[in-house]
RNA sequence: CGAGGCGUGGCUCAGCUUGGUAGAGCGCUACAUUAGGGAUGUAGAGGUCGCAAGUUCAAAUCUUGUCGCCUCGACCA
């Protein structure tokens, strides 16, 4: 790669101190303040509208699947909690507890929702009488609360937004269809909307959802290679059904158990964004998700005729793209530097010089390339350009994973991958949980995921050397 | 929960060792000149030094306590 032009100096470069790079970007690219709570963020309008977007996209591909939204209470009383006994396993670590209502303590505490697994249950448990009710595609888009003890801006925070998809179906085979295609809508909403690529696979018991009886997974590498989590579909089968008691009647007259699934994305696919994308100048954004995807900066605005033209410029490309113009009376330089630490995808400069010669400058911030367009092809090459910036953006992602993804077949190749060039290691694995720990215990590395696409690397298991029967992509993760 | 670090204008920090008038840079406000890669000048506004108790003639500075935050680990989306 060519030596990177930067332009920003108030960002730590990320191959000095990768965690403070990330928090310069999030502080500089004004996506969240930290709030007075500990472990809480305020999500600022920069960074919540990128939320949005994404949002957006993803709740219409869900729709596009059959699915309807609704609202779940925030609250759930701890007896209800109770019912499935991995689940709140899992979970019981990290609840917040509301004890009292006003200055009244509660006959049974409160627990301030992690997860509306148990709403869902015992609402499908009320509403499914009969095959005819099933199947059942519900999303809720709402903040979940977990108690972290360590946190950082959007890639671990008290409360964090998400969405999460619950069906019940009559079946396990449709039970198991719609996990798949759910995984499939995640994985295609990253390579399609926001350029990053993912391996699809299923999570090992061991780390499997508390209470689910299959997980599967998109996980993503980050530029310092590590693994991100980056979307997760649970097959339950009906093990919530019984603990929950929902059952419908089939066709013929039997009493049966539904089959649910579970599926669910977060605000952390922001910080997938910043890390998988983004650079020594800042944040990179894809195209899809970006506020602003054109940004007009006026040079020597002052003089006359600039910021009309500009004005004018902005109009005619508002009906193509998400435009934007600055005609603050800040320098032209300081505008550069700003839209490039938020990663606006083209800088638009039109000054005196361009109007006499009826074009502008496009600057591409994924490449730094500058090119000179006429004014009369703007509304064509700016589309054809933001297409072309997202296809960078994906190969270029694709092709940093693929140079970090590594083999191994034994415990030295291992640590000696996992300590010098981290990334994606793929290894066989004998199916133990043992050597899974073991592995953990000594590289901090967990199994990501058994991935669809097997390769057969070795026939033994990269820790205990006996017969493998999976190969498994380990990394350290977020 | 373990290990480190930090609390002083909006932000980043100096001052603390050796107690004695609250500092700098950035940002902000006004005006002027500027503008193709974070402009310059001039004039201004802005702080009970996290909180509490103690020592002292005198505390940002010393002592004790307390609260909070950040980073790294373990746990987790």
């Amino acid at each position: 790669m060519a030596k990177e032009k930067k332009f920003v100096e108030s960002i730590t470069d990320m191959e000095v101190d990768f965690p403070q790079w990330y928090t310069d970007v999030v502080k500089k690219a004004d996506l969240t303040e930290y709030s007075s709570l500990k472990g809480c963020m305020i999500i600022r309008p920069y960074g919540y509208a990128i939320w949005e977007l994404l949002q957006r996209q993803l709740d219409d591909r869900f729709k596009e699947t059959g699915v309807e939204n609704v609202y779940m209470p925030m609250f759930i009383p701890e007896s209800l909690l109770q019912k499935e006994k991995d689940h709140v396993e899992g979970f019981a670590p990290e609840v917040a507890w509301v004890t009292h209502g006003g200055e009244k303590k509660l006959e049974e505490r409160i627990c301030v929702r992690p997860t509306s697994e148990t709403l869902f249950c015992e609402h499908y448990a009320n509403i499914v009488q009969s095959y005819r009710d099933l199947p059942k595609l519900y999303n809720q888009w709402c903040s979940v609360v977990r108690w972290e003890k360590t946190t950082r801006p959007f890639l671990r925070t008290m409360e964090f937004l998400w969405q999460e998809g619950h069906t019940a179906h009559a079946t396990a085979e449709e039970a198991q269809e719609r996990t798949i295609q759910m995984l499939n809508v995640y994985a295609d909403f990253c390579r399609d909307v926001l350029a990053i690529p993912v391996i699809k696979g299923e999570k090992t018991e061991k780390e499997r959802f508390a209470g689910a009886a299959h997980t599967f997974t998109i996980e993503s590498l980050m530029h310092d290679g590590k693994a991100l989590q980056s979307g997760t579909s649970h097959n339950f089968g009906d093990g919530f059904a019984q603990a929950f008691g929902i059952q419908y009647t089939d066709k013929e007259n039997k009493l049966q158990y539904v089959h649910q699934t579970s599926w669910g994305m977060t605000t952390r696919m922001i910080g997938a964004i910043i890390m998988v994308h983004g650079d020594n100048s800042g944040l990179v954004l894809p195209p899809r998700i970006a506020p602003t995807q054109v940004i007009i900066v006026p040079i020597a605005q002052k003089k006359e005729g600039v910021l009309d033209k500009a004005a004018e410029l902005k109009n005619r490309l508002h009906k193509v793209c998400r435009v934007k113009l600055d005609d603050s009376d800040k320098s032209a330089g300081w505008k550069f530097s700003e839209y490039e630490m938020k990663g606006v995808p083209i800088r638009l400069e039109i000054g005196p010089k361009d109007i006499e010669q009826n074009q502008c400058v496009l600057a591409r911030r994924d490449t730094g390339e500058k090119i000179f367009v006429s004014l009369d092809e703007l509304e064509t090459k700016i589309p054809a350009l933001l297409d072309e910036i997202h296809e960078n953006l994906l190969k270029k992602a694709t092709e940093r994973r693929d140079s970090k993804t590594y083999t191994a077949t034994n415990m030295e190749e291992f640590e000696k991958i996992i300590n010098e060039t981290p990334g994606f290691i793929k290894a066989m694995w004998c199916g133990d949980q043992a050597c899974e720990d073991a592995i953990k215990e000594k590289t901090a590395a967990t199994s990501r995921c058994i991935p669809f696409e097997q390769e057969e690397i070795s026939d033994v298991c990269v820790c205990c050397g006996k017969k493998a029967k999976h190969m498994v992509y380990w990394g350290r993760a977020y």
